[in-house]
DNA sequence: TTCCGACAGTGGGGTCGCAAT
DNA sequence: ATTGCGACCCCACTATCGGAA
């Protein structure tokens, strides 16, 4: 197949709003693809390489190759030519990348180094990822969208569900059944502002400590134990503890979900900076655990010996895990029947916030097991901060925000009059604010390099934020974690504003 | 008819590893 | 030795479609 064909449906893809053109779109497409076509069609129809990240960024991807006047390029070709990109490594190898990435440009016309810079930097823009493209995959080979979706949950790759389910038909989706030793897309959380409204919203329900750590799903069969990602990446080396760990448990062969965390000598939970700077390290990883020791903290099990058990009610789950993982190695929980035990839940939090950990996650106990997706029966509850800061500069926006000023540039007064950059924001805006901001903020302009609009100080917004972080890379020493858009507040001047030394008062705990 | 769940998009900061300088 | 880039951890929020209520 022509990766002319491709860059067409993907902008005819693009050019649609409706979701049920796309799958109709994507699926005439998949019905079109030859068996040694599909792994390669499906993943790029989807966004995604199938070599997954192939180190080429921005500086690459942002030179100019001219393009090719005839629409030659087969998608075999174009693989085969990404498989070498992805190979390339060594001294010299940055150069090489970048001569095969313009190599592959200038063979490609103007429509196909469109989709494939899209591919290449992972920003598709055309409205439709992973969950159109199995809605397509079922539509064309007429399986039922639920069993191809669970499919691609339990063995982590629409890429295998697709060439068995194209080669085989739809008989094929039995054997992507839950497996000891294969990562599961793990269940998301969605937020809650308050205790009482997720016990409200869940009933029966389990409220348990949140963990500011790295999410892992660990895998034992008999002596062999894996670690897995969120993203489902493979980093048992870099865990020696949680392999030691798995070995320790009575049961021989299960599916454990969990959080990994380091713990100071004093027992407290250490910065999620310094937990995931130690999951992060691959280079020395004894000497690493020396300095950082971390622990697996499991909440929840998916399968025991041979049993599934996905389907249970969280409820029955939690018994199975609480059989084969101890108490210390579990997160704490209290369980909250109703609106009654609102006033208890509310006090563990308080007493999970007190020991210095994220919040608590707000769980029902009916609910089974979401794999890959972010049900309503998780509910995460953290504390809200907010500051009065102001506008010192915003960046026009891409995609949808193209023509806009989106990502606000956000100041905290300081002792001699001036103001200190704390980081960006760009959440929380609407359309209508997004409108408004352009207009207000061009007419305070003091520059515009084309990326970068400077504004004269003068415009205060309220922003909510998580915490407090250190920072390298802005003059407090310290940055705001999770900033977003509140309000603007135009009935505040700019001295009224928050400054650096309250913010560093009310967050003793970070030292810049 | 209205409501709400699921998705995609729009980017944020930090840290590590690797290649280039 | 230092700097820059890319990958991958953590993530909030809004707009929109389309099925559920």
């Amino acid at each position: 197949m022509l990766l002319s064909r491709l860059a067409e449906v993907s902008g005819e893809v693009a050019a649609t709003a409706a979701r049920s053109r796309k799958v109709a779109l994507l699926a005439e497409l998949f019905r079109e693809a030859e068996a040694e076509d599909v792994p390669v069609v499906i993943p790029y129809l989807a966004g995604r390489l199938p070599q997954g990240r192939l180190g080429v960024g921005w500086k690459v991807l942002g030179r100019h190759v001219p393009a090719a006047p005839e629409a030659t390029l087969t998608v075999r070709e174009v693989d085969a030519a990404l498989t070498e990109l992805g190979r390339v490594s060594g001294p010299g190898s940055q150069a090489e990348r970048a001569r095969l990435v313009g190599a592959l440009l200038g063979a490609a016309t103007e429509a196909e180094q469109r989709f494939l810079l899209g591919l290449l930097s992972g920003e598709v823009r055309q409205g439709a990822l992973d969950a159109v493209a199995v809605e397509g995959l079922a539509r064309a080979t007429g399986a039922a969208a639920g069993d191809v979706r669970r499919a691609v949950m339990l063995s982590g790759s629409l890429q295998a569900v697709a060439e068995a389910l194209l080669g085989e038909g739809p008989d094929a989706l039995d054997r992507f059944r839950l497996t000891v030793g294969r990562p599961v897309l793990p269940m998301l959380a969605h937020s809650a502002s308050s205790v009482a409204e997720a016990v409200q919203k869940l009933g029966a329900c389990a409220v348990e400590e949140k963990l500011d750590g790295i999410r892992v799903q660990v895998h034992r069969d008999g002596d062999t134990v894996r670690v897995h990602t969120r993203t489902l990446d493979d980093i048992t080396a870099r865990l020696p503890e949680v392999t030691a760990a798995a070995l320790e448990l009575s049961g021989d062969r299960f599916i454990l979900d969990g959080e990994v965390i380091s713990f100071d000598a004093a027992g407290r939970p250490r910065s999620f900076q310094e937990t995931a700077g130690r999951v992060g390290s691959r280079a020395d990883v004894a000497r690493a655990a020396e300095q950082v020791p971390v622990s697996p903290v499991f909440f929840d099990v998916l399968a025991a010996d041979d049993r599934e058990l996905l389907d249970l009610p969280f409820a029955e789950r939690h018994a199975h895990l609480a059989r084969l993982v101890p108490e210390p190695m579990r997160v704490r929980r209290t369980l909250a029947e109703g609106p009654g035990d609102i006033p208890a839940a509310q006090r563990f939090l308080a007493d999970t916030l007190a020991r210095g950990h994220e919040g608590v996650v707000v769980k029902s106990l009916a609910a089974p097991y979401s794999a890959g997706r972010r049900g309503a029966a998780w509910l995460k509850v953290k504390p809200v901060h907010t500051l009065d800061l102001v506008v010192l500069a915003a960046e026009w926006g891409h995609g949808r925000r193209t023509g806009r000023l989106s990502n606000l540039h956000l100041g905290a007064r300081t002792a001699d009059g001036g103001f200190a950059m704390l980081g960006k924001t760009f959440k929380g805006l609407t359309d209508a604010l997004l409108a408004w901001q352009t207009e207000r903020l061009l007419r305070l302009a003091v520059e515009d390099d084309g990326w970068t609009v400077r504004v004269r100080p003068e415009l205060v917004v309220e922003i909510a934020y998580d915490g407090l972080q250190r920072s390298s890379r802005y003059p407090a020493g310290v940055t705001l974690r999770f900033a977003r858009v509140l309000r603007y507040r135009e009935d505040k001047s700019p001295a009224e504003a928050d400054t650096v030394e309250a913010l560093l008062a009310a967050h003793p705990e970070v030292t810049p």
